[in-house]
DNA sequence: AATACGGGGAC
DNA sequence: GTCCCAGTATT
């Protein structure tokens, strides 16, 4: 971990957004990325938005990116690049709630705040017996009650390393270690077994489907193709992504649905079969993604006076931050650099 | 208090 | 398949 050896509050920052409900398998080569392109702040303030999106491109929880860009801005500006060093001022920032707060505090100035994250909840639930989800507020008050003091008895960010990693490596989900566990004693929910019962764990919702049309436009002649950024407070927020129609219903889209799109880019559905048609499903947390990518030929031509879709040449589709499953299809035309598409049209004339 | 927000890895 | 991860913001 970063703290290890430095006390850099940035780095330190930087890492706990990256590690926010993201395993550090899963985050580090981002950090180590993020950091050799933004090694502080100023660098932060002085990029776009949407390259730091391109940074995140991957990781989800997007609005981590968006908010990263904001609390730079807002600190080169409000004080002056200076990192602030306080528990309060650290919370006020976008993007850092009570557990960044703390972490920050702690590793980078040696407050003594007890961070509260999933693996700390988890053991304390356990350890205390909590009857409640251990990080709603009243499960999460108990839980800060016990720890408050008891930080204080030490050494703050070595407290809070330590518990974590308690969590993460003896307390574990699932059949936690309790023959290596050094507290049972003093463990209610070892005591009572309830160790597999414990924390508890709010009933889960039913994730909603959705059903998402690309349409790739491919122009052959200028090896380019058109994309949009993603607006409003739906999923993916200010990511790229190809020309869309969401529909309602499982099944293909409504050709008359199609077709407005499709005119737009003056493309008559009756005379040009798409290329290509891929079916792919990504599973989120609250949706399930079903994406149905189509791949047409495409004159270059935009009847449409918004201005929200942008030309680009695939060359450069890959300085976007796309969805994930889109950023595989990026991927994809660009080892077929052309030539594929250009094969598959030749191959379709004869 | 409830809900949305991504994606991947462990089981 | 399910769970949940070094959580936060919005409604």
């Amino acid at each position: 971990m970063p703290w290890l050896e430095t006390k850099d509050p940035y780095k330190i920052w930087i890492s706990e957004i990256i590690l926010q409900q993201t395993r550090v398998a899963q985050g580090w080569s981002y950090y180590e990325r993020f950091i050799e392109r933004f090694p502080d702040i100023t660098s932060l303030h002085k990029t776009q938005e949407s390259e730091v999106l391109k940074y995140w491109e991957g990781l989800g929880y997007y609005s981590r990116a968006r908010n990263i860009k904001k609390a730079a801005d807002q600190i080169f500006t409000t004080y002056h690049g200076k990192f602030p060093d306080t528990y309060e001022t650290l919370l006020s920032l976008p993007g850092i709630g009570p557990y960044t707060a703390s972490a920050i505090a702690g590793f980078a100035y040696d407050l003594p705040y007890p961070v509260l994250d999933g693996n700390v909840a988890r053991f304390l639930a356990r350890f205390l017996a909590v009857e409640s989800p251990p990080l709603e507020p009243s499960g999460k008050k108990i839980i800060t009650d016990f720890l408050a003091p008891a930080i204080q008895e030490t050494k703050p960010s070595a407290f809070n390393q330590a518990i974590m990693n308690f969590g993460a490596l003896i307390c574990k989900p699932a059949k936690p270690n309790c023959h290596e566990c050094p507290f049972t004693s003093g463990c209610k929910a070892y005591q009572l077994r309830l160790t597999d019962q414990l924390p508890v764990t709010l009933p889960k919702k039913e994730k909603s489907n959705r059903y998402f049309h690309y349409f790739i436009l491919y122009n052959p002649k200028t090896d380019s193709t058109v994309i949009q950024q993603r607006s409003g407070k739906d999923i993916w927020q200010h990511l790229y992504e190809f020309p869309l129609i969401e529909n309602e219903s499982e099944g293909p889209l409504p050709k008359q649905k199609s077709d407005v799109l499709l005119s737009v880019f003056d493309i008559d559905s009756d005379a040009e079969q798409p290329l290509l048609a891929i079916h792919k499903t990504q599973n989120l947390t609250h949706q399930k993604i079903h994406f149905n990518i189509q791949i047409f030929l495409w004159n270059g031509l935009i009847k449409d006076k918004t201005g929200l879709y942008q030309t680009v040449k695939v060359s450069n589709l890959s300085s976007f931050g796309f969805p994930v499953t889109l950023a595989n299809m990026v991927t994809q035309l660009e080892n077929m650099n052309g030539s594929t598409i250009k094969e598959k049209q030749q191959n379709d004339v004869m």
